[in-house]
DNA sequence: AATGAATGAGGTTTCATTCAT
DNA sequence: GATGAATGAAACCTCATTCAT
């Protein structure tokens, strides 16, 4: 049932979405809405809450069998984004595109979010052995490879004809080097 | 005048500001805003548009002063787009955290910042004589760039105290790592 | 439901009165009238519809009970529409006060009437073995019928003593002579 | 400049004219309008005033210059209407279609219009010398005759094939029939 | 004298939200 | 328990009307 309110969030944004559409598309009645949810807001929330929740599912587990390295964890989690995003297109549109600062009540999921692409920077880091970084810089750093994910599967909705690799492997790569390469800086940089 | 509005709608967001409010901030009357905007998105539309303006000519003008080297003009481009972002949050707030998808007519605007950066890339891949990346990479890492970009912003405000230089650094650090280790990757990827 | 809102529409016209009102005087809340009539030209158009098809209903059954004789056809549907008028006060005032020129929608209602007045006229110069009529003058003749029988109602509801027969045989007596007179012209007008 | 209003009024009725518009129109700005007519209302009386003035000299004139003869009189003064009609689209549409019931101040022009056509009519139907008719009678055939050939004005607007003269004759000549009938009505009307 | 600029007041319309059945 | 019917509040927008230049 949060399903159908995913989908006309996501073609309709919060505000343009009336619970009328809702409820009619979820074939049910608006007081049932409300009786489930409390109120437009309570439904929204739901719904990206437990959205968030199947991503962040998904990331685990696909990190849990990813073994040891910190590196192949990253990979295996950005990887896990990218499936999820490409099979759950309504949600990824609610979740990411929708609303940049997210209400109150949501914050911690994103954070969730941001703590565990950090963590994985800085074990990339330690395991480097370079000098280790500030919590500042891992936190940026993490928020960056977030946006850039997140613009990513933004473009990937307009070139539907690659995989979930293919794009997840464009962030890799990208991203990969620029925390290698934050690691051993080149000694010396042509201006 | 359109000072006030972007003030208002960074708070709100689109929906959630009424004209009303804005007049009241503005210290004009509601149909004064309808004479010189025709309607709300009109207003949103001439506030987005010129601020975008700002943030373009902004960059266009470090980029012209950087010399030939297409690094040193990403630097300054990115840096530029800081020093805006640090003197006009509000402009930020609307142009980047409002909406994933800018209406029909903004749409140009934020493609013309796309092709800048993409245009960029391409010239520091190519300096590097590197093989040529396909035009679709180009632009995906360019997406990329920008969302890291918009998130490093976001979290910048909540971390006020550090310059804009610094937050350019991180990213343009990071970033042009990426790039180049892309142009040149590592023989060997411990899996 | 209908009722106050035609009474109002009578009072004030169309454009001067407000849905607030209408809603006030029919008991129900304003979006209730939007639920219902989608707007207020719909709410306005239902009124005038209905009304407009009271009123030919009316005619048709006395035109039906009044014998073959098309003059007392003529005579039984001019009566009845003094009859609805008298017993629509509010109806007469919106049909054929408010607007010369009913919006398109309405045009074929009255066009409706205006045919059945010249049908009438036709029958009743074929009867009279006079020389036909074209279409034109006919069409004409009805119209003017029509105006004035509007006239006489118009004046009608500042004298209400009078009953419904006694106007409507003051329009039938003078407009049948009219028709007759048409048909079989005095020899010689002294001019 | 009372010729722009009218042509305005008569194309948008009195509500949706909008002083802007007049104003454009007419080549003057908004304040001179208040400062000539006061306000909205000030200016359409202004202009339904002058165009009842223009009609009732043209028929007086046209009565005028007709000789004695009552009926003579009424044909010349109904054809006056119509030469002022043809000529005058603009003001007969706001005089005659617009509004059912003349703002107070304006009701006094129509009133004389309706006198004029009961004292012809008063005067034929002595000249007759058939039996008096009621006062209410006549004001009510005056009402009818108005009625009659505001209709037929209407319906020419549509018909402008037509000259002034062939729908004046057709209004004088059913008219005529009918008042002649009713003075002389005849011995029995089979049914 | 003439106007561009400004506004107060009010209208239609839409929804999130709740009764009464 | 479930819903059709109902509403309060507020949004956008317009326009007759006036002030300050």
């Amino acid at each position: 049932m949060l399903e159908m309110a995913g989908r006309v969030f996501a073609q309709h944004g919060f505000h343009d979405a009336s619970m009328d559409e809702i409820a009619e598309a979820a074939g049910i009645s608006k007081p049932m809405l409300y009786s489930y949810f409390g109120s437009k807001e309570g439904l929204y929330f739901a719904y990206v809450n437990q959205s968030y929740r199947e991503l962040i599912t998904g990331i685990d587990q696909a990190v849990a069998g990813a073994g040891p390295s910190p590196e192949a964890q990253l990979r295996a989690g950005t990887h896990a984004y990218y499936v999820y995003v490409g099979e759950h297109r309504h949600a990824f549109r609610v979740l990411f595109r929708e609303m940049g600062d997210p209400g109150g009540e949501l914050a911690p999921q994103r954070l969730r979010l941001a703590r565990r692409v950090g963590a994985s920077i800085e074990e990339i880091v330690r395991a480097a052995e370079a000098r280790p970084w500030t919590p500042a810089h891992i936190a940026a750093l993490a928020e960056a490879w977030l946006g850039a994910a997140r613009s990513i599967a933004d473009w990937w909705l307009d070139h539907p004809e690659l995989s979930a690799e293919a794009v997840s492997d464009m962030l890799l790569d990208f991203g990969m080097a620029g925390i290698r390469g934050l690691c051993h800086p080149l000694p010396a940089q042509p201006a």
